[in-house]
DNA sequence: ATCATATATATGATATTGCATATATGTGTT
DNA sequence: AACACATATATGCAATATCATATATATGAT
């Protein structure tokens, strides 16, 4: 459900082909939102036939016609009204915890390969996030002030991205210095989450 | 796929009926795994079938029979082979941030609504942490020093829910902070990037 | 020369998910 | 008396999601 408002979202900003917006996801909203391809096309034939989109077939001498989808009045409507919904809030799938919590089955080597991976991936997106937030600076300092204002959603994200992945990164490498130092425990633990919960 | 592993997990743990591992995975897991009960009766039914888990059938007097399944020694070895495998990174989906990434068609009011709803989505949640943790540790010490073992993989997990939900809270209450005093902008969210990635 | 990548749209097949519903009965609540 | 909730398993169906593949060609890399 989703996939087709956020696909209206980008098309309230400018009109877009089913290519284009597949790169336009991956570039802004991939770290909370990853759109699959197909996906994105079938999603346009149902906006379409929905009346929330209408698009323009554009000719091209040697590649496919582009289609170049714009958001219909209709659209805007449905899509105002989505975004003041509460959202939904679909279950949370993560492998990477399931296999933690079963941590007692697991030897230390494995367990810490499974840490480790895991904090570069978080590095990595971590500086992803710094190379995004450098990028939308200078964008910003190339816009007009009525301009700046579509900037506020993506500067919101990118913060939850890096508030979230700095926390994630704490979490991984308190665990890896516990693990390394043989400090892993159940009372430790406790501990932290009674830190972190503000209880004495 | 990680439900089949995640039912095996706790099958390694002791035996249970399909209906005692709904309530399992509800008071367990859920904050990073649920599972739907529908679900879980048709992956053990896949899990019998590849002869990971067995069942014995107990006639009840007036209630159906149970089927309590347990794991078999080939799927003690599935298991602790998939617990050692790089975790599935499935996409990530987080409808709110997709609404706040369209910040900029809300009105103050519903953007201000979304965000306190979560928060006292997230609050309760953080309740339920700091409750869970209290059981964990009252449980830790009625077990001899082989069981407590178990609760690692728990503890750690809970761990994770409690410094990541601290942190998403933090994001929330500065959000509306910025909101209510007229200083949310791309600027300050920026430095606020900037900050958290420890960047001068 | 060959291979990967980019441009551009689309379908088929499968997998997974979630929701509703069916069956059967005891217990507790309003 | 009616209704919700707990116990217990299971199927049907619709909605999504994911993966592979098809078509067509240009450009850049090895």
């Amino acid at each position: 459900m989703s996939l087709r408002f956020a696909i209206l979202g980008f098309l309230s900003v400018r009109p877009l082909t089913g290519y284009e917006l597949k790169q336009t996801f991956d570039r802004s909203v991939r770290h909370f939102w990853s759109a699959d391809q197909a996906g994105i096309y079938r999603a346009l034939g149902e906006l379409a036939r929905d009346g929330f989109v209408q698009f323009e077939r554009v000719a091209q001498a040697t590649r496919p016609d582009r289609k170049v989808y714009e958001i219909t009045e209709s659209g805007v409507t449905a899509l105002v009204a989505w975004l003041a919904e509460p959202p939904e809030t679909p279950a949370r799938r993560e492998p990477l915890l399931v296999k933690l919590f079963f941590a007692s089955r697991l030897n230390a080597a494995s367990f810490r390969d499974l840490l480790q991976a895991e904090l570069t991936a978080v590095e990595s997106e971590l500086a992803a996030f710094a190379d995004y937030a450098a990028v939308m600076s200078a964008r910003f300092d190339t816009l007009d002030v009525s301009a700046q204002s579509a900037l506020l959603g993506p500067a919101i994200t990118l913060t939850n991205g890096a508030l979230l992945g700095v926390a994630y990164r704490s979490w991984l490498v308190g665990l890896l210095a516990r693990h390394d130092d043989v400090s892993l425990s159940v009372t430790a633990l406790l501990d932290d989450v009674r830190n972190a919960l503000g209880n004495a």
